[in-house]
DNA sequence: AAAAATAGAACAACCGATTGCGCGTTTCTG
DNA sequence: CAGAAACGCGCAATCGGTTGTTCTATTTTT
């Protein structure tokens, strides 16, 4: 019940141990020329009496925050997908790690005012971007802005620092192993088609078929999938036979499919398979049990993370990072 | 592309108009004596220039920071849930617009030891506390540190400040409903008995039928219902005749329990009625369409923040809001 | 018209750290 | 053993604001 303790400062200690706050200060940061039983007798004071800087006061004095900022979708469609949040949590376990605090700046559409206030005010060290759309403006601003940042998507900008999981190499190989296994029509099911994701996924699709050096069926590849309405019809579009297989680019779509599918009586994987990209526990229980790739989102957070301190840190960084995937081929594609 | 931009100062501004520093700076705050014309000259350099301060600088001088923490659970299962995410929302929005931050902690368990480090370091004005379980640690080591904050989901401690959807009367409302419907033996389905929303709809469910002067059948009310498994057992348990109605406490469940009763051909609601708390949208689209309550997360997460900023401010505060619900009747209950 | 009240602005201390420079003492070096 | 280098530390400025007090000029009161 320490309520309203008074916080012990930096001239507290330098009065009680008789030196100047200077000597305290490189005592503590290790900086500058210090004996060594002085800093001994320092980190004595500050182990027994608790001692915490004022990070506020240090970031005066040195410039600096100790915040990233981490800016997220605010659109309400957008919200409830378990990859932001997970992202963060990724983001939040390195940043503490180092001593760092993560501002949340959640940007819906154009609304830009939020971080230009963010910008302009100077509270965080830099930006983690969790992007979504191909074409943003946040990307830019922040470019003009100076701040270091990191976006976690790919980025057609080169110059942009960007950390991804490997869409198009995942989407690559997962189709290549079913046209291997004599598995020739493969519809493809996306949503936006204006999202990073899903142009990428797309092209690894592609190129599966032109390593092969074959053409996929353009006509059984659908975008913009986005309510039951209209998967139902692309389902149906595809009964009986135009496709093998049914690849759908997120895991509500496949819920859908699958219960179109459960609904018309087909089987699968018997009369026609599917598969899917699988980030939350829709599909986790599903009979029969779904072929998926799947990515590793937290490790996402923390390597974007990890790449954002290297580069406050002035450390040199890759200028892109891609993550792995992993295949996990069930019974519904077997 | 104004990189390295230096940034304008008070000193600056006061320089260039020829006044002291101490009056650019009451001006912009209005507090203090101060001439009209000046307050005037001084706004017109600010947007001419497009001046802001730096809110570091204002914090050291004034001893706040201008963030809020947003204190969320940390465990693997509960970050995808989108309450916390919507939530999150809700309380972004509102410290926005008043010129607030929020700052993420994501505490796993009793890794306290984020959370004393933000607490410490004094890197927030406050906190919004999202509990989910009946004892919490948290709220205890919050209390001491003297920090103002408020908590999202009831707390038994009445001086802490609560902001809640009031799930017991919800729960109430729509037993009574089915009970004045002659749905007499309604089953309940829960998760985790040890959070507090478990506990309070539970509440709620028993209050109704006491209301009624009856007692609900104890043995078709079940707990820890969190997997797949255990919830198809549960619904062997109840069929064909041990209930006339299945509650099911979140959406998932249901989703598990919709699924089990298709397989069982038992059809909803001819054979059994089924209703459920309503969160994300696997029930949305769901044929026939479920009766289910709903809460404004989104609106909770508005209210938390907007009462916390009254709390540091100084103003006086509820000890406890109860936010509304909307219970929507559908076929599933028909 | 003298005294009192008041408005407008400036001085300087302060918030709690960091940091360049300089000073006195000890240790090294030839 | 003298001069140089290294060491340990303190002074004071600085980061960019806020705020209690004081000063002066003007207005109001009687």
């Amino acid at each position: 019940m320490q309520k309203e303790q008074k916080k012990i400062t930096i001239d507290d200690i330098a009065r009680e141990l008789g030196v100047s706050k200077t000597t305290v200060s490189r005592a503590i940061s290790g900086k500058g020329r210090i004996g060594k039983e002085t800093v001994e007798r320092v980190n004595e004071y500050i182990r027994k009496y608790n001692y915490k800087p004022n990070v506020i006061a240090k970031g005066l004095a040195q410039s600096k925050t100790f915040n990233i900022g981490m800016i997220m979708p605010g659109e309400y469609e957008l919200v409830d997908l378990p990859f932001f949040q997970r992202c963060l949590m990724g983001v939040c376990e390195v940043a503490s790690a180092m001593d760092y605090d993560v501002v949340i700046s959640m940007i819906s559409g154009n609304a830009m005012s939020q971080l230009e206030r963010i910008v302009e005010n100077r509270k965080v060290d830099g930006f983690i971007l969790s992007r979504t759309l191909v074409e943003d403006t946040t990307a830019k601003l922040l470019k003009e802005s100076g701040i270091p940042f990191v976006t976690i998507g790919t980025s057609e900008d080169k110059e942009v620092i960007q950390v991804d999981n490997d869409h198009r190499g995942a989407c690559k190989e997962l189709t290549s192993i079913l046209l291997a296994r004599g598995i020739e029509k493969i519809a493809l099911i996306g949503g936006n088609r204006n999202h990073v994701v899903t142009q990428k996924r797309l092209k690894g699709y592609v190129d599966a078929y032109e390593e092969m050096k074959r053409q996929p069926d353009r006509k059984i590849i659908y975008m913009e999938a986005e309510s039951k309405i209209r998967i139902e019809q692309i389902v149906e579009d595809l009964l009986p036979d135009r496709a093998d297989c049914i690849l759908c680019m997120d895991d509500s779509i496949c819920a859908h499919v699958l219960a179109k599918l459960k609904k018309e009586k087909i089987k699968v994987p018997h009369n026609i398979k599917v598969a899917s990209f699988y980030n939350s526990t829709i599909l986790e229980n599903n009979t029969p049990s779904i072929t998926s790739l799947q990515f590793d989102v937290l490790e996402l957070g923390r390597v974007a993370c990890q790449t954002l301190l290297n580069r406050i840190d002035g450390k040199e960084v890759e200028n892109r990072t891609l993550l792995g995937y992993e295949i996990s081929l069930k019974e519904s594609t077997k």
